[in-house]
DNA sequence: CTAGGGTTAG
């Protein structure tokens, strides 16, 4: 037979075999690609004009609305089918879980069996997918059981379909157990959704592991991977392995997809390349609003706000799509920059284009007015918001205490509690350094228990700032406890130890840590040295003082800010050593400030020196006119040395300025009321037992040898009126009051605004042995801890 | 009827 003619017979042959047929199997392929586009009105008219169906046909139809969400119509479509398979089930359930309706998947998944029809492993792949994007695990795990019964564990899409609903319900373990029992038959879905399972669980080093474990088996990463690769270099910032990753999208022809792309700018954005990143965004041929959004966090993060700023202008003027993730990184970057005008601007933007109702959006709001110290603002954006969420709160909380107000913020937290809002580290650690701020031992406290009630993990933020709370109410012990329980420890935790140390008198062991702590690997960062250099000079070490300070500059390449020198003046200044300190100023290569000034004229006021000191308030004149602080120095420093008629003058020079001294208080805080005490000052309810009290103290002490130093008297009176207002002096009344009202054998903890009186401190020194009691007094500057007539000071304050 | 993905505020 010849080939043409061959040809010509099975021609002839097909057209009378396979015409009638074709027609159906063109309009089955028809109604499936309608389907597919979203086209489903379209597809359903095709179906009614259909004159002959077969079972694709009915399952098409019924998976087309299925898809879409259409469940009333898919079901009603359902119930038509002349006869359902296991497939007509599978497309009706794979409708419902793709939407979430747990309920219905599972009750059509039990009545398909019922049914007499065995599950596939598309139903299982359905359900198990709606567990996972649901963190349904307990009914995921059911799934799994009836996997194993039914011999569907060793199945790819269940296996894999496994793997996914449990790395999404956090639980890593099982997910790579059963990634492990598959030792082969793997693909690259499977591969692609461990991957993401250990990215999204935040172990980005065992991502990137699985990732280079695939390549060496040979299996092909696609588009679905990358993102997961990537979003682990990011977290690690490992730019070199990004790169790589980089060279197996080029090579894999994957650069065009918008989720790769997003993801490489991101990861280039962490890893700080800001040029790589820039350079995938230009080569885009979509704009597509998440790249765009990930370059101007990127620039928020790496410190550039002005191009966030007008990357976002851009974004703005093409028309292009903006969504809730944009504005949050551009508002973000006004606060930084402290713009208020376009600060508004966009806060009006945002309301035109109705995304005031995000959370995210709104959040960032708070945040922006908070940060530009705009509270009433921020207050009204959080209070027209209807549903307010943890990070609503820490964003108004932080930004009272960031503004100063601690008692608001505090109160807003109480608010947040009893709301039933559940806290996270975030909002503790700032509630905790508001509670560190205002010394407020058993509100601490309370935080603190509430954070271990609330079961969630520790965190290193939550940890320093219990250390440093502890630390700023004298709790030493605490503190210590605290960083010991500590299963990592960075800069932060070894810097608030060492000036937890220092401000408590024991600079020494202040020292030993730092040692400790550069025996673990830890760098000092610029605090440290505060730390460090406040811890020498509270302890008289000038020169470990000295070494460190050089030591700073040239180990570690910290230049000393005008707060290193300040503590430096100190430490020289309180050794004697008044013509070192002075040199030291004079040989700044930076402009000295005021703090550097005050700590010269502090100096001065120990060592009586009034020339310098006049030079030093001169400066200060200057620096802060409008500061009582100095005018008040010198002129004690007059007053101490005689010199009555200068000071007097330079009192009247303050009032003609209009300038006053900031009040001197004391308080103690007893059963959650604080009482405050000013000097001289009758105020409190049990004022006369206080002044009685007081009366019987000095007679004590005198007996057991105190005598007034009536240096620290600021009154220009006879001697006799100068010693009865010293005996008046604020934290002289508070401890009247603790001896009467603090049981015995509680530490009395006392809380100045300034520094302690010289004249005080003394008086404490006696009082402390004469009745027995550990005096705790806190002054601006430090804690004094008095025990049997000693001061954990040293007398250096 | 076919599993897997990027940006996420303080």
């Amino acid at each position: 037979m010849s080939v043409q003619l061959h040809r010509t017979i099975q021609t002839f042959a097909s057209s009378i075999i396979r015409k009638p047929k074709c027609s159906l199997i063109d309009k089955n392929k028809k109604l499936n690609e309608l389907s597919k586009l979203g086209q489903t009105d379209e597809a359903r008219k095709l179906f009614d004009k259909m004159p002959e169906r077969d079972e694709f046909t009915w399952t098409t139809m019924v998976a087309a609305y299925a898809n879409r969400g259409r469940l009333v119509e898919a079901r009603q479509v359902f119930q038509e089918v002349p006869t359902k398979s296991s497939i007509t089930w599978s497309s009706l359930i794979c409708g419902y879980c793709k939407h979430g309706f747990e309920i219905e998947g599972f009750e059509l998944f039990w009545q398909m069996q019922s049914e007499g029809h065995m599950p596939s492993q598309f139903t299982l792949g359905s359900i198990l997918r709606m567990c996972a994007i649901k963190g349904l695990l307990s009914r995921g795990e059911q799934i799994h059981g009836y996997a194993i019964k039914t011999c569907f564990d060793m199945n790819v899409f269940v296996m894999t379909g496994l793997i996914d609903m449990y790395a999404k319900s956090k639980r890593v373990l099982e997910a790579e157990c059963i990634f492990q029992i598959m030792s082969h038959g793997k693909n690259h879905v499977t591969w692609t959704a461990m991957i993401n399972g250990y990215s999204q669980n935040g172990d980005a080093l065992r991502a990137i592991q699985c990732f280079s474990s695939m390549r060496a088996e040979g299996i092909e990463a696609n588009q679905y991977t990358f993102p997961g690769v990537l979003s682990s270099c990011a977290a690690l910032s490992d730019i070199r392995f990004g790169m790589q990753v980089h060279g197996c999208i080029v090579n894999g022809g994957f650069e065009a997809n918008v989720f790769v792309q997003s993801s490489l700018i991101d990861m280039y954005c962490k890893c700080e390349d800001l040029h790589s990143a820039k350079k995938a965004l230009k080569q885009m041929e979509i704009n597509h609003a998440v790249s765009w959004n990930s370059m101007i966090l990127g620039y928020v993060r790496n410190g550039l706000p002005v191009e966030a700023l007008s990357l976002f202008k851009k974004m703005h003027a093409s028309d292009m799509e903006v969504d809730e993730f944009t504005y949050p990184s551009v508002l973000n970057s006004l606060a930084c920059m402290q713009d208020t005008k376009n600060g508004i601007c966009l806060h009006c933007l945002v309301v035109k284009t109705g995304y005031e109702s995000y959370k995210l959006v709104s959040n960032a709001l708070i945040d922006m007015y908070a940060k530009q110290e705009d509270l009433a603002c921020a207050i009204n954006v959080f209070n027209s918001m209807v549903e307010k969420d943890v990070i609503s709160w820490t964003s108004l909380v932080t930004g009272c205490a960031h503004n100063g107000f601690y008692e608001e913020a505090l109160k807003l937290f109480y608010e947040m509690r009893m709301a039933e809002t559940k806290p996270d580290q975030i909002i503790i650690a700032s509630v905790l350094s508001s509670c560190s701020e205002l010394a407020l031992l058993k509100l601490g406290q309370q935080v603190h228990a509430d954070f271990i009630k609330s079961g969630l993990e520790a965190s290193l933020s939550v940890d320093n700032s219990l250390m440093t709370m502890y630390a700023n109410c004298g709790c030493l012990e605490d503190a210590k406890k605290v960083f010991n329980s500590m299963q990592m420890h960075n800069v932060i935790s070894w810097t608030a130890l060492i000036v937890a140390y220092a401000q408590n008198g024991k600079g020494k062991e202040s020292l030993r840590f730092y040692d400790e702590m550069i025996a673990s690997g830890i760098e000092p960062d610029f605090i440290t040295f505060i730390g460090l250099l406040f811890a020498c000079s509270h302890t008289g070490l000038v020169d470990d003082g000295k070494k460190y300070f050089a030591s700073m500059k040239k180990d570690y390449g910290i230049r000393p800010s005008p707060d290193h020198y300040a503590c430096m003046i100190d430490l020289l200044g309180r050794a004697g050593k008044i013509q070192e300190a002075e040199k030291l100023v004079n040989e700044m290569d930076i402009e000295p400030d005021a703090t550097v000034w005050k700590a010269l004229l502090a100096a001065c006021r120990v060592h009586g020196n009034t020339d310098l000191a006049e030079k030093a308030s001169m400066a200060l004149f200057q620096l802060e006119p409008q500061d009582a602080v100095p005018y008040v120095m010198l002129s004690n420093i007059y007053s101490a040395a005689g010199k009555w008629e200068n000071a007097a003058k330079l009192r009247r020079k303050m009032n003609l300025k209009g300038l006053n001294k900031e009040p001197g208080y004391s308080w103690i805080e007893m059963n959650g009321v604080v009482h405050t005490f000013i000097s001289e000052e009758r105020s409190h309810t049990k004022s006369d037992e206080i002044y009685s009290k007081l009366e019987d103290v000095i007679a004590l002490i005198k007996e057991a040898g105190y005598v007034a130093d009536t240096n620290f008297s600021l009154h220009d009176i006879n001697e006799e009126g100068r010693e009865r207002s010293l005996s008046y002096h604020s934290e002289k009344l508070a401890i009247s009051f603790g001896l009467l009202y603090v049981p015995k054998g509680v530490p009395i903890r006392i809380y100045k605004n300034l520094r302690v009186c010289g004249d005080c401190h003394n008086a404490m020194k006696f009082v402390s042995r004469v009745f027995d009691r550990h005096i705790i007094l806190r002054d601006s500057n430090c804690f004094h801890h008095f025990k049997e007539g000693i001061c954990s000071c040293g007398d250096y304050w």
